[in-house]
DNA sequence: AGCACGCCGACT
DNA sequence: GTCGGCGTGCTC
C-alpha cells in the first residue's frame, strides 16, 4: 500500500487516530510503530504512527513535521500489547503507547534505535506453554527451584524477565542471578534517571540484553524473544499502579505471555485469589513448596478474656512473652496503627480533632511530639487549648504502635524495645522486642523471630476492602515462617477461616472458602469491577455531578452490566478533594467501556471535576 | 489534556 | 462601556 497518509494516535484521552499527510520524502522510511511529531491543533505532540491509508474522511491533512525514530520504538508486538492494554483499561492507544515506552520517549527527541538493528531470531514459539503458579517462599529450596526454571530459558537463548514488587528486592535479585548464572542481568524500571532507563532499554530492545530484572513498569521491558516471565510475590498490591492508566503488571504478564508465546511464572507464598482461580480454570502447573509449620500457631481467643480495651496485650500473651523473654528470645508484635493515640477530642465541645484536608481523625505521634495525618502528611502540634470552643481539657485516646511500645516498657523493664514504622529506614538490629507496623514487611527477609504476635488481627479484616482477607491471609502466611517457634494471633474471631487456613497450612481451604464469597457477591475475580470516581474540590458540585453520572450510568445498564449506586469514595475526601464513586458490575469491559465512554461525552464537562476509571480497583 | 471561542457579572 | 470568569467544542 503506498503509503501517502499516516494514521496517528497521541497520547491524550481522545479517541483517534487521526489522519496525516506523509510527504514523498519520508513514505521511504516511515514504518507503523514509529514516533513522530505533528501539529495537533494549535500545538503538537509526539505521536505514534499505527497505520496507513490512501483515503481520509478529514478533508484537509496537516504533513507530519518530522520522524523521530528510525527503527520503530515499537515492535510488532509491543503495538499488539497496546491495543490490549488500551481495550482492557479503557483508555485511549495513545496513552498506552505513552505508558508502554519509557519516560525519555514519550518527549520530542530524536531515537536511532540503539546499537544494532533486532537480530532476527528464530520465530520458534513454544506452542501455548503451560504457566505455573508456585507456592514458595524465596529461600534455599524456592530460589533453587526458580533457577530450575530460568535455566533452560536461557539455555535456549531466549530472553527472561523478572519482576519483584519492591526495587530493593529487585536490586537483591539481580544480585543473586547473577552470581547464579554468572551472567549480566539488567535492571529497568521508571526509578531510573530517564537516561539510563533509555540506554538500558535500548540495549533490551535490540537484543544485545536479554535477563531483565525490575519492578511493576518493567513489565514493559521490550525483552526479545521472550521466553520466561518470573513474577515474585505475585500477591503484592505493588503490582497495581496507583495512577491512570491503573494497570496491573500481572494482566500485562498474561497479555504478554499470550502474544510472544513466553511462560509465566509466578512465586507467591499466598497467592492471589485471582490468580489461583484463572490456575484452576486454565489449567497451570501448581507446586507447593511450602515448609510445614505444623503446631506453630496459637489462636489467642480475646473474647476468653475479660475484653478490656486499654489492654492490648491479653493475659496468656504477656505470660508468653515473659516465657520468651527469660529464654533470650527474640518477638516480634505486628500492630498495624501507626501514632501514640489514634485520636484526641475536647472534653468541652466533644469535637475530635481532624486532617483539614482530609476530615479523618488523626493520630498522635508520640516521637513527633505531633499529630500527622496518615493520608496527606499534614502535621500540627497538640494545641493548649481546643480552637473551636478554648476549653482547656483535652483528651487522647486509642492505642497506636508507640502506645504498645511503652506498655511494654512498663511490663517489661528489663527488655529492649524497637520500634519499626514506615520513618524506619534500616533494618532494625538489638532489641528483645520489635513492635512493628506493617513497614516491617521489607525487612522480613533479613529477620527472624522466636515469637511472632499478632495483636488485633480482626483489625486486618475490618477495612472496607474487598482484598482485605487476601492481605490477611497472606500476613499470617508471611509471619508464620518469621515465626521460628510460634504465631500467637489474638482476635474476636477464633474459627475464622482464613486463621485456620493458615494454622491448619491448608492453603486450598482458604482459596476455597475466599473464592466462593467472591463468587456470591459477584466480585473478581469471577466479574469485573469498574470504578468511576469523581473528584473535586466543592463537595457540592461533586455530589451533584455524580448523580447526573449515575443517571446517565443507569440508563445503559444490562443484564450484564450492573452500575451500583454512588458512594463516598475509600477515602471521601483526600488532599482537599471530595471523592465519589460509582461501582460497576460486569464480565464484559468493552461494555462497560463504552458506556462510560458514551456517557462522558454526553456529560457536560463541568470545571474541574475529575473522572477516573479503574478496572479492578 | 490544552486551548480558543463565546456568553454573562464587577471594574479601570 | 470592557476584563475575565467558566462552560463547550475541537483537535486529522
Amino acid at each position: 500500500m503506498p503509503r501517502t497518509i499516516a494514521e496517528i494516535v497521541v497520547p491524550l484521552p481522545i479517541e483517534g487516530p487521526f489522519d496525516y499527510a506523509v510527504s514523498p520524502e519520508m513514505a521511504e522510511s516511515i514504518a507503523e510503530g514509529q514516533r513522530v511529531y505533528v501539529p495537533f491543533g494549535n500545538r503538537s505532540l509526539v505521536g505514534f504512527v499505527v497505520g496507513f491509508k490512501t483515503q481520509s474522511v478529514s478533508k484537509v491533512l496537516k504533513p507530519i513535521s518530522q520522524v523521530l525514530d528510525i527503527i520503530p520504538s515499537l515492535d510488532q508486538n509491543a503495538m499488539t500489547l497496546a491495543r490490549d492494554f488500551s481495550c482492557y483499561y479503557g483508555c485511549s492507544l495513545g496513552e498506552a503507547i505513552e505508558t508502554i515506552l519509557p519516560a525519555a520517549l514519550r518527549k520530542k527527541v530524536r531515537w536511532d534505535g540503539g546499537v544494532a538493528a533486532p537480530v532476527p531470531f528464530s520465530l520458534k514459539k513454544q506452542e501455548s506453554p503451560r504457566h505455573v503458579v508456585c507456592q514458595e517462599f524465596l529461600d534455599e529450596r524456592g530460589w533453587g527451584w526458580l533457577c530450575e526454571r530460568i535455566g533452560p530459558a536461557l539455555k535456549d537463548g531466549r530472553g527472561v524477565l523478572v519482576l519483584a514488587p519492591e526495587v530493593l528486592q529487585a536490586q537483591k535479585i539481580k544480585l543473586r542471578l547473577e552470581k547464579d548464572f554468572r551472567a549480566e542481568v539488567v535492571l529497568l524500571g521508571r526509578r531510573l534517571p530517564a537516561k539510563t532507563e533509555l540506554e538500558v532499554w535500548a540495549k533490551v530492545k535490540s537484543g544485545e540484553k536479554k535477563f531483565v530484572v525490575g519492578t511493576r513498569s518493567a513489565v514493559f521491558s521490550p525483552v526479545q524473544n521472550l521466553g520466561l516471565i518470573v513474577v515474585i510475590e505475585e500477591e503484592n498490591r505493588s503490582f497495581k499502579q496507583e495512577q491512570t492508566p491503573f494497570y496491573h503488571a500481572r494482566d500485562i504478564v498474561m497479555m504478554r505471555a499470550r502474544i510472544e508465546g513466553a511462560q509465566a511464572v509466578f512465586s507467591s507464598c499466598a497467592p492471589s485469589a485471582e490468580l489461583m482461580h484463572e490456575a484452576r480454570c486454565r489449567d497451570f502447573e501448581r507446586i507447593s513448596l511450602l515448609p510445614d509449620f505444623q503446631g506453630r500457631m496459637q489462636i489467642i481467643d480475646l473474647s476468653n478474656y475479660r475484653p478490656n480495651r486499654k489492654r492490648i496485650l491479653s493475659y496468656p500473651v504477656q505470660t508468653r512473652i515473659q516465657e520468651v523473654l527469660k529464654e533470650r528470645g527474640r518477638l516480634l508484635l505486628y500492630y498495624n496503627r501507626l501514632g501514640f493515640y489514634t485520636a484526641t477530642r475536647c472534653g468541652g465541645c466533644g469535637e475530635a480533632f481532624r486532617c483539614q484536608r482530609c476530615d479523618i481523625v488523626v493520630p498522635y505521634l508520640f516521637e513527633r511530639k505531633s499529630m500527622v495525618c496518615p493520608l496527606c502528611g499534614w502535621t500540627a502540634p497538640l494545641p493548649d487549648v481546643c480552637p473551636q470552643c478554648q476549653g482547656k481539657y483535652l483528651r487522647s485516646w486509642g492505642i497506636g504502635h508507640e502506645k504498645v511500645e511503652s506498655e511494654c516498657a512498663r511490663i517489661f523493664p528489663e527488655a529492649r524495645i524497637v520500634r519499626v514504622d514506615k520513618d524506619t529506614n534500616r533494618i532494625p538490629s538489638g532489641g528483645d522486642i520489635v513492635v512493628a507496623t506493617q513497614a516491617v514487611w521489607r525487612y522480613l527477609d533479613e529477620l527472624n523471630f522466636h515469637t511472632v504476635v499478632v495483636l488485633d488481627f480482626d483489625a486486618e479484616l475490618s477495612r472496607p476492602d474487598f482484598r482485605c482477607g487476601q492481605q490477611a491471609f497472606t500476613l499470617l502466611t508471611r509471619l508464620h515462617k518469621s515465626a521460628e517457634h510460634q504465631l500467637i494471633v489474638q482476635t474476636h474471631q477464633p474459627d475464622n477461616y482464613i486463621l485456620t487456613a493458615v494454622r491448619d497450612g491448608d492453603s486450598e481451604a482458604f482459596y476455597k472458602k475466599e473464592l466462593k464469597l467472591r463468587q456470591e457477591s459477584g466480585l473478581p475475580p469471577f466479574r469485573h469491577l469498574v470504578e468511576v470516581t469523581l473528584r473535586g474540590l466543592m463537595e457540592e458540585a461533586v455530589r451533584e455531578h455524580i448523580q447526573i453520572l449515575y443517571e446517565k450510568l443507569r440508563a445503559g445498564q444490562e443484564p450484564d452490566l450492573e452500575v451500583l449506586a454512588p458512594q463516598p469514595d475509600f477515602h471521601p475526601k483526600l488532599r482537599d478533594q471530595y471523592r465519589f464513586m460509582i461501582m460497576l458490575k460486569t464480565s464484559s469491559l468493552e461494555k462497560a467501556h463504552a458506556l462510560i465512554r458514551g456517557v462522558q461525552k454526553a456529560m457536560k464537562r463541568r470545571s474541574r471535576l475529575i473522572l477516573t476509571v479503574q478496572v479492578d480497583p
